[in-house]
Parts: structure tokens; C-alpha cells; sequence
DNA sequence: TTAATATATAACTAAATGGTTATATATTTT
DNA sequence: AAAATATATAACCATTTAGTTATATATTAA
């Protein structure tokens, strides 16, 4: 008999991924397109082992992903799990300041007409 | 001469303050309604004192107020800062995706328009 | 094939985290 | 005034975190 396990999607990881400065702007420069570790390397100013423990976590949590190619490493934001976990935040989050989605939509109208 | 420091409004901390589950879970229920830290004790399974840091730390983040009534302390949820943190999250999130709170508007349509 | 380069890993460190128990303080109740 | 109760704090502990340096491995370039 085969078991599968299926990965309960939980929002708790992507605050914690998010809560690091060094993970958030890794992600914010993956956003915009893919790099090398030594890419990431270059642009901060922390070792190559730390920059690479960072990548081995967002790796772990699914919000990058990672090519192989020669010798180096290209990683990208994950969008569809990065997008997914964003919503799932924000209705979360929403539900707590009694704003549902709809709700927020309804906010940026008003605002709209506040700013027109 | 008087030197004014402004507090810098940043999202960091909310990412941090909802990345411990006890915490999110007094988050949640003090946005229900306000509580004494004896109610919150008894309804989680840890220690008084352990509850007691826990919104230590929230109060240092602002995302919680605090009124004094006998020997009994109420918490709320400080709707206005903790609003603002979400906006924050929600427009820092969204352009990592290309997303503005106007297109998270459009996005909701869209989603409208799938269920109709 | 050797040198250079990109990444991975091991071993370590200091600080932060989230909890504990014991005890002190403040307030109310009896 | 004494007892009960709510909260605060001190001292401690185990684990995690985010970094470091040194070194190993894999791949490419000379």
C-alpha cells in the first residue's frame, strides 16, 4: 500500500521566510528575474555559506526554485506557490480585521474616489 | 535642541509577530474582542509567564493596546496599526508580483466572474 | 590535466526564541 | 489585616537562527 503524504499549505512559513531581511530581498530580486548564487552573493554583503543556507530555506519552504546548469545554480521565484501563499495571507489576515477579499476591494474603491 | 525620532513605519515586524503560532492565535482572538491576559492563559496550554512575553513583544510591535483595570490588564487588537501593517504587507507582496492593490482589485473581479 | 571557479558542507559562534519554574508585586476580597 | 488572585520578573534551559571560516566537491577554462 502506498501512502501519500499531502503537503498541508500553511501561511505560518511564508511569515517566517518573510521575516528575515536577507530572504525578503532575495525573493524581491528573484521576483524580477532569475540569478546565480553568486549573483546573490555579489549583491549582499554576507558569505557565500549564508547566502546559500537562505536559498536551502526558501528552497525547503517551496518559494524558489532552482536550475541546474554547468556549474551554476539559477534560482526564481516560485510564483504560483509565492502568489498562492500571498492570498491565503491576505485572507487570513483579512478575516482578523473582518475584510474579506471582496471587502478590500470595496476599500480600494473608496479610495479610488477619495483620490479622484 | 530637541531631536525627534520618527518611528519608520515598516512591515518587517508584522512578518515577525504572526511567524509564532501562539502569537497569531492571541492576534485572532483579541480581534474578536479585548481579553485579560488571566482569559488568554487559561484558553492557551502554556504558562502565564509565557503568555506574558508573548504580548510583551506585540506591545513593542504596537499591534496590541493595553488597558489597566483593577489588577486585571484587557488587550485588544490595535485595529489602525495593525490595518496599516496589512496594507503595507499586501502593497510589498504585490509588487514582488506585479500586483498593486488595483490589481489585486481587477484580480478579485476576475475571480467574480469565474464563480457568477 | 591542471587551474580557476561555483556551489556545498562541516564545524563553530553569538544572539534570539519560546518555553519553564520560582518568586515578587499589586490589587481585591474576605 | 490576611488571604486570594492577576500580573510581572528573574533565572534558567534547549533549540533555532543567521552568520562566520575552512574545506570539499563539481564543473569549466586554459
Amino acid at each position: 500500500m502506498v501512502i501519500y503524504f499531502l503537503e498541508v499549505l500553511t501561511t505560518s512559513n511564508i511569515y517566517r521566510a518573510l521575516s528575515d531581511s536577507t530572504r525578503k530581498r532575495i525573493l524581491s530580486l528573484l521576483a524580477k528575474e532569475e540569478k546565480t548564487q553568486k549573483q546573490l552573493v555579489e549583491y549582499f554583503k554576507v558569505s557565500q555559506p549564508a547566502i546559500n543556507k537562505q536559498l536551502k530555506i526558501l528552497k525547503e519552504e517551496d518559494l524558489i526554485t532552482e536550475r541546474k546548469s554547468g556549474r551554476y545554480r539559477y534560482y526564481s521565484l516560485n510564483r504560483p506557490v509565492f502568489s498562492m501563499a500571498y492570498q491565503k495571507m491576505i485572507e487570513e489576515i483579512g478575516q482578523m480585521l473582518d475584510q474579506t477579499l471582496h471587502g478590500l476591494k470595496d476599500f480600494v474603491e473608496s479610495e479610488e474616489k477619495e483620490i479622484d
